[in-house]
DNA sequence: TAACTATATGAGCATTTAGTCATATTATAG
DNA sequence: CTATAATATGACTAAATGCTCATATAGTTA
């Protein structure tokens, strides 16, 4: 039971877990978007795309629907999207530490 | 720059997407612990545990210190323990209503 | 110093992952 | 019906990952 829950939450960290795919949630986050125009905002080969973005969908991250030609992919677990801003700030926040370090040695 | 910090944050991602890693943390979120009570706890090998945890140094999740004979770890980047648990209500949420589509269809 | 404990590391192998290209599939438009 | 557009998928290769076992490195204790 609780080895299941560990594979899930690894599945899903690992599924965002790739330069592309992190590009790609930045970019959807705010509402759904078409496999090209991410394809464009990222700047990826859309059969690359495509894969990527299958993974995220197959761990429950990301969820699509067909409009006419288009497919559209909307964000299902919006921890993730919390999660990249979390760790934008601490990323912020270590650098800034290190910084006062560095001046500190002066 | 962007690009810089969508790898930084991918590769966070991808140092806690493994089941061992994920129940690592779990057991060290609350304070510093050593390999071989880490081990205990997750079940696995010593030194496939080691590799485990160096990866999450390396990415910046751990942190480790010498005392002794041994190593003790501890959380440096607090956003990967909250995402973990963000992720289990999620989980727990989807399941749920999973149940309830299943219930409404008798 | 010698034996022991905790941890880390390297080699080797099997598995997985990512990218590219070519080829389906599906929907739209003419 | 044909041509076109958007997306997905399969085959292939190169690279990365994870595991196991053996060995190395500290630090501790007798």
């Amino acid at each position: 039971m609780e080895m299941l829950l560990y594979e899930k939450q690894a599945t899903i960290a690992k599924a965002i877990g790739h330069p592309v795919r992190v590009a790609a949630l930045k970019f959807v986050k705010d509402g759904e978007q078409c496999v090209c125009d991410i394809a464009k905002a990222v700047g990826t080969e859309r059969s690359n795309l495509s894969k990527h973005l299958s993974v995220m969908v197959n761990a429950g991250v990301l969820q699509s629907r067909k409009d006419g030609l288009k497919v559209m992919y909307r964000i299902k677990t919006p921890c993730v999207v919390k999660f990249l801003g979390c760790l934008k700030d601490c990323l912020k926040e270590q650098a800034a530490e290190q910084q006062k370090m560095l001046d500190a040695m002066e």
